[in-house]
RNA sequence: GUGGAUGUGGCGAAGCGGUUAACGCACCGGAUUGUGGCUCCGGCACCCGAGGGUUCAAAUCCCUUCAUCCACCCCA
């Protein structure tokens, strides 16, 4: 127990952090481009949060949130998602009087108590947008385009977007009507999921995996029949404003989001590449929330992406990400009084911005040559007792094997040199 | 929460009741004096996830437990 980590958990190691990196850098790009501007909050908030944001009747809610008291007897739980966070700083910190729409992103740690999956953790990570006090139906267009902006830049392929529309309060409710008569006679046959569903969110019925289920709902009315002249015309508008940006989607009436803030837009991108957890990104628009949480009536809307779900995508779509943690130079001592020195010209080395490193297990040459090599390092700066005498150094090549001894200055110059070449390339 | 698979050194992987637990990779050291990548040699598991049991004898059989992976549910 003491050195395995908690399950669901993972380390991110030397070597995969790089990558980590590279796909921030990409994220924090974008959101530069688009106009998006980070926002950091909490790892934990008030129970009550998430209960009242995320939904009571949602999975989230009812079995898979950290929640703890903490020593003051408050309930806490790690937040198992970012949008109600943001509608809470949102709102604590009045950011509705600044000029809207206020368009932010978060990049970070979510916790959500499952059973740990291919493409699925306890702990995992999640990119997500939210934009506050627009209508436009424009603004879901941009969301969505952000999105499917940054899987492009990462190279990804194969992508497919699904969109829909769940209504709004004043549709919902008569498609929900007419959903449950139309399932009524055959209520007994659905399985026991289903049935619990008809009453608390009859909507999800028809995302339904279960064989009998889809085949009962096969005819069922669809939200986008009853959807109302706002909803109908607000839907339309963001397809015509992704037609016009060349973005393919694909409607797909049956999405229901699993979380129950969402109203008019819902989409989620899907690839199929992960296991059984093919959705990399969900989101929608969610013009209740903000009121609900006690704020203002101001819409929003935003999406969220795993991250750990793009890196096996990524991976099996043979798509290589770009590193640059390569070593310059390799500095070899041999001796007690040539390392004195050559640590002093290391640190020097490094100071201007050469990566360089030496050794620090006072091995063999041989072994300090090795090590060089394995770091795949151009340059290996050579001193031993006989060139501290003479204040010399070998500046070895080691893709030509080729060497030279010359004075320090001499070796660290060239070397500057070939390094200021290297960054005009 | 339910179901299936798996658990042998850092990694991959043999062994499936009987002396000192193969092998490959990685790692470390060496092959005459201060030199890498190839080759050769050597080193690296008081122990087979943990606990208990059966047996003269178990990594190998049984039970329990834990963990990992995959799937269902749901989601990112």
């Amino acid at each position: 127990m003491l050195t395995t980590r908690p399950r669901g958990t993972n380390d991110i190691l030397p070597g995969e952090t790089e990558k980590w990196h590279y796909v921030e850098k990409v994220l924090r790009e974008i959101c530069m481009e688009f106009d998006y501007q980070e926002i950091r909050f909490p790892i934990f908030e008030h129970t009550e949060l998430f209960q009242r944001g995320v939904g009571e009747t949602t999975d989230i809610v009812e079995k898979e949130m950290y929640t703890f008291l903490d020593r003051g007897q408050r309930s806490i739980t790690l937040r198992p998602e970012g949008t109600a966070s943001t509608v809470r700083a949102y709102l604590e910190h009045k950011l509705y009087a600044l000029p809207q729409p206020v368009k932010m992103y978060y990049i970070g740690p979510m916790f959500r108590y499952e059973r740990p999956q291919a493409g699925r953790y306890r702990q995992f990570h999640q990119f997500g947008v939210e934009v506050f006090g627009s209508f436009d139906p424009a603004i879901d267009a941009e969301v969505i385009a952000l999105a499917m902006n940054f899987y492009h830049r990462l190279g990804l392929k194969g992508l497919e977007l699904r969109l829909n529309s769940v209504g709004c309060p004043n549709c919902r409710p008569k498609h929900r009507e007419t959903l449950q008569s139309f399932l009524e006679k055959d209520l007994h046959r659905l399985c026991r999921d289903c049935q619990g569903r008809y009453e608390r969110n009859p909507l999800r019925i028809l995302d339904c995996k279960n064989n009998q289920c889809r085949e009962i709902t096969a005819g069922a009315p669809t939200v986008l029949g009853s959807l109302c002249p706002e909803c109908r015309e607000h839907f339309e508008a963001v397809k015509e404003y992704l037609d016009e940006a060349g973005i393919r989607y694909l409607i797909d009436d049956r999405l229901v989001r699993g979380l129950d803030y969402y109203t008019k837009t819902a989409f989620e991108i899907i690839v199929n590449e992960i296991g059984a957890q093919s959705a990399i990104c969900g989101g929608g628009r969610y013009d209740g929330l903000v009121e609900s949480l006690g704020g203002p009536p101001i819409p929003g809307v935003g999406f969220a992406l795993g991250m750990e779900r793009i890196f096996p995508a990524l991976e099996s779509q043979g798509i290589s990400i770009p590193l640059e943690n390569q070593l310059d130079v390799y500095v070899i001592a041999l001796g007690k009084a040539a390392d004195r020195k050559a640590f002093q010209i290391l640190l020097n080395l490094r100071l201007e911005g050469i990566k360089a490193d030496k050794d620090y297990l006072r091995r063999s040459l041989k072994a300090q040559l090795k090590t060089a090599h394995r770091h795949n390092v151009k340059y290996a700066l050579i001193f031993g007792e006989n060139e501290l005498e003479k204040g010399t150094v070998i500046l070895r090549f080691m893709e030509t094997s080729k060497q030279k001894e010359m004075p320090v200055d001499e070796a660290l110059d060239l070397i500057r040199k070939q390094m200021d070449k290297k960054i005009k390339m």
